[in-house]
DNA sequence: TCGACTTTCGGAACATGTTCCGAAAATAGC
DNA sequence: GCTATTTTCGGAACATGTTCCGAAAGTCGA
């Protein structure tokens, strides 16, 4: 008695689930950079020419592990008072500044902004929207932004894992301009900037 | 009479400004996209791996090429008027948020902002500091963000070239999270979201 | 003149992502 | 059973970035 699955053909050696184990497999064990296409389909006991039948190609395999990663961060609370609401949103969107603009604003749209609305929906869709004002095309930056997309999500694995904060070091090498006017401008402690920004991000969010 | 170069050993075959001229020609004919090691290496006429003589990696040789096309790009001239200025500076932070952290950040300093200063400067500061402080350690995320820098500076070049705009057109499949959003607050219009953010960013910089 | 030294060159090889296309393995119809 | 059909598999091949290491081509000192 033959298996049967229900449809006509040579049956699958192996299924998209199993694919995206295996990969959850060596991320755990050696990072998400290592991952390669031969390596992978050496642990999954395949040829390496098989994967591309079951993912278009290497990116949508990475977006659909790392998404599953992504969503065990767990989200931010919801704080009652408005005001704080905002700072909460305040925060998302600096999260969205830090590089993130399509690929993560849709991740923190989903679990977040989305409850938020209002003007914080507007100031992300401005961020998101100044990329493709600067010239963008859709389809060139989701392909460039995905390798944020990967490191971000990476990083989030990273946390999740060791719970550890990773060192917090500037080169000024890689800042040369930065760098010069931080020392034209010496009051500028790292506190008081931050603080500031935030401020400038709440105080125009917030309505008159 | 042999031809002398001033010291000893094989004489090079090539200089650094020689290969960076090829490869300005091989991005006017076909854009940075299509720069290959092998491909710029028979523009000169010589072995690929001889590249590897004058620059590190292929990334070297792209930042160094990219970034003299993005030193043709001219400066917005400044207002007089510092509630202008602010304009200009906002309108220069609202590129760095398009993503470009650290090397777009450096290039518009350079020009730009390291002549505004004051709180122009700390929110940019505020803008490189939070990738750091969402995990990123410096070297990945120069790393990472490079292929922005690529991407952005090959953009400035379309627009050289061309003087055309590229189209901008939103697929909704590519953000399908923030589409939804979109479809519960209708009233967000694309005008009304541009002038709305710009105005929160103006009024977080201005002085009380 | 001639060997020693120094610097550069570049072919061969490797790792990786990806495509082509024929082989393999099941079912369906007769 | 036997052929046709359908679906999946995966080896071979290709493009690309990069490294290794021996060969090539100069200068320098005796």
């Amino acid at each position: 008695m033959p298996a049967t699955h229900g449809r006509t053909g040579r049956p699958p050696v192996t299924s998209r689930p199993e694919i995206l184990a295996a990969a959850r497999r060596l991320i755990d064990a050696d990072g998400w950079e290592k991952v390669t296409v031969r390596r992978l389909a050496a642990e999954l006991g395949i040829g390496a020419t098989t994967l591309y039948h079951h993912v278009r190609d290497k990116d949508e395999l990475l977006v659909l592990v790392l998404s599953e990663y992504a969503r065990q961060v767990p989200l931010p609370v919801l704080p009652e008072d408005p005001r704080e609401r905002i700072v909460v949103a305040a925060t998302t969107i600096r999260q969205a500044l830090a590089g993130w603009p399509w690929a993560a604003a849709e991740f923190t749209t989903d679990g977040l902004l989305g409850r938020l609305g209002g003007p914080a929906v507007q100031l992300v869709e401005v961020i998101v929207g100044a990329a493709v004002e600067c010239g963008c095309t859709p389809e060139r930056a989701v392909h460039v932004f995905r390798s944020l997309w990967y490191y971000t999500v990476g990083e989030i694995l990273v946390r999740i894992r060791s719970r550890a904060r990773p060192p917090v070091v500037f080169a000024p090498a890689d800042t040369p301009h930065l760098s010069a006017i931080g020392e034209r401008w010496p009051a500028l402690a790292a506190q008081d900037t931050y603080e500031m920004g935030l401020r400038a991000l709440i105080s125009g969010l917030l309505p008159e």
